[in-house]
DNA sequence: ATGAAAGCGCTAACAG
DNA sequence: CTGTTAGCGCTTTCAT
């Protein structure tokens, strides 16, 4: 119960307090091999008397084998990512595994810098948003020789393995849907989508989808930074102020489509008899509003369990290299997108 | 560029690449000591040809050194914990030091497993949610010998250092806030307090505060689970159904009370003349609501912060173990409490 | 069922 | 400025 120096206990110190050779005290401690139940119980009793915590790195450079997963996402603000993780975690709860979160802030040179402390610790595996890298990075994952999973998108080709959606046919399949319903006159609304791959493709096939009806956006707006459903507030505010004339207002996410709801219940727009909303992600959140905003599923805890079970299967052999899976989101019309 | 083996580099391919001794390599990747800028560059050069990532296991094991701080939160789909997080990490980013994120979902017994994970890859110090540990967990820390900063609550003994508000405090200004304007009959609506100790102490103290101005609370509702946007809508509707007297609904956080207030703003209540509101927490997510919710402060950023900052002041000798700080969270009375 | 020896890939501490 | 020698604390492998 005394340890007066600072230094932390190896597992000498546990073979000396039970008079077991370390290879057996370390046998115990990770159940291998046969050890008789009295050495067993000796080692364990005075492992806890001691308060002995193992030495992972000592015992991840011996074994060549660490059992952690690197997760690369942009943020943990965005409401995507924790449900992505908790997707990750449930599946790897169930292995050995444990996540370790490096995060980028959408930038490029800051994911290239986490990607290497990353693997600088030898991880097992990595599960990492988005098919789009720097050159640096992407010969990085593909050099480390471990399974790689990048995540969201299917749109591109992966340096192993994908696990996604394609945003381009999302924002493609709105298109049909507010088209079908027999809106004509579009605005979109949405985040600066500088670095925001996913968001551009949305936006892509949104266009396109509409162009294959005959139709092009009226008006369109971007922000960035701020609350967003703040920010949806005003976007559609300044919007429906320069446009009166549009019929549906599409937003590149939840929240601002939210802010935006919310003001046109306020101002009694009739929605979605004059005037049709829609936004993307499925946010489980905003259940709660007035209206259910219409939105799409994107699938992002099914995302992260598919990720992690490629990886856990690649590691006990099961699993292939290559794996391309493109999920299927669904539209949600919710009480903002008119049923025709 | 051609690696047909899959054994991963060492530091003696990037010594023999270069022609200069292994510990030349070492200094150079680690901008240590003395080296002429011809080998740096010979060296550098190497390296980044073949790819050349480091083994941080065994630098560690080496060096018995780690630049890991351990972060143990509850959960991430709190909103409230990214905002910690994005605090610690501001800091972090100043130093050699990574944050390592491990959730507990409030579980004792998980926050315990969590924690012997952590330490097992001894790390430089820890960052840890609460003041309430199991025996196991608290043992662990206590012999870990590093900084150890328990964080967002300041309403008990830290192990070590510890960085939050008073809960029990919060909650009694609160009470005060209210009965000052003028509000006497409360009703309670809150997540079921069950592991939540910091929610649990804001009741307690806003109970006594009450107590203290000779109220007591009229009525109470507790949730579990799903959208908290909805529930708060559902259970604010109960409440008013079965209390319609009251004046005051005091939320345990915003999102329940942001749901709330819309129920409230659509079946027309006088909000705040009949009806005043209030949650907890200062979610910058909630700004663009018909009407600001009262609330409360939860400094959530800064604790992250200065948690990170002890720890960071620890390393470097400058920092002083034990250290105590309380942050005083402010009341933002928003659109829903009355001013006097 | 248990132990002894060797070494994982790197860095600290010395030499030169 | 550069190199050599010993480990870091554990696990692997091979004996017993």
């Amino acid at each position: 119960m005394t340890r007066p120096e600072t230094r932390p206990l190896t597992l000498r110190d546990v073979s000396e307090a039970s008079g077991v050779s370390e290879m057996t005290v370390s046998r115990v401690l990770r159940n291998r091999g046969d050890v008789s139940e009295a050495t067993r119980e000796k080692v364990l009793l005075a492992a806890k008397r001691l308060g002995y915590v193992p030495n992972k790195i000592a015992g991840a450079l011996a074994s060549q084998r660490v059992n952690l997963v690197s997760v690369i996402i942009p943020s943990m603000t965005n409401l995507v990512f924790p449900e992505v993780m908790s997707g990750i975690s449930k599946v790897l709860e169930t292995t050995e595994l444990q996540p370790v979160v490096g995060l980028t802030d959408y930038l490029p040179e800051k994911e290239e810098k986490v990607l290497y402390e990353m693997l600088s610790w030898r991880p097992s595996g990595v599960i990492i948003a988005g098919l789009e890298h720097n050159d640096a990075a992407r010969a990085m994952l593909r050099g480390s020789g471990i399974p790689v999973v990048e995540i969201m998108d299917t749109d591109g080709t992966p340096i192993d393995s994908m696990v996604g959606i394609s945003h381009r046919r999302a924002g493609r399949e709105m298109a049909k849907a507010i088209l079908a319903a027999g809106y004509r006159r579009i605005g979109f609304l949405g985040s600066a989508i500088g670095l925001d791959h996913r968001a551009r493709k949305r936006f892509e096939g949104f266009t396109e989808g509409l162009a294959k009806g005959g139709v092009e956006i009226e008006d369109h707006e971007f922000y960035s930074g701020g609350s967003a459903l703040a920010k949806g507030r005003e976007m559609t505010e300044a919007m429906m102020a320069r446009s009166p004339d549009l019929d549906f207002l599409y937003y590149s996410n939840d929240l601002i489509g939210a802010g935006g709801l919310l003001w046109m219940i306020e101002k009694g727009y009739d929605v979605p008899g004059k005037v049709g909303m829609a936004g993307f992600n499925g946010v489980r959140l905003l259940k709660g509003l007035p209206q259910r905003l219409a939105t799409m599923d994107s699938c992002r805890e099914e995302i992260g369990m598919r990720a992690a079970q490629i990886i856990a299967d690649r590691l006990t052999g099961e699993g292939e290299a290559g794996q391309k899976i493109e999920l299927t989101p669904t539209i949600d019309p919710g009480d903002t997108l008119r049923q025709v």
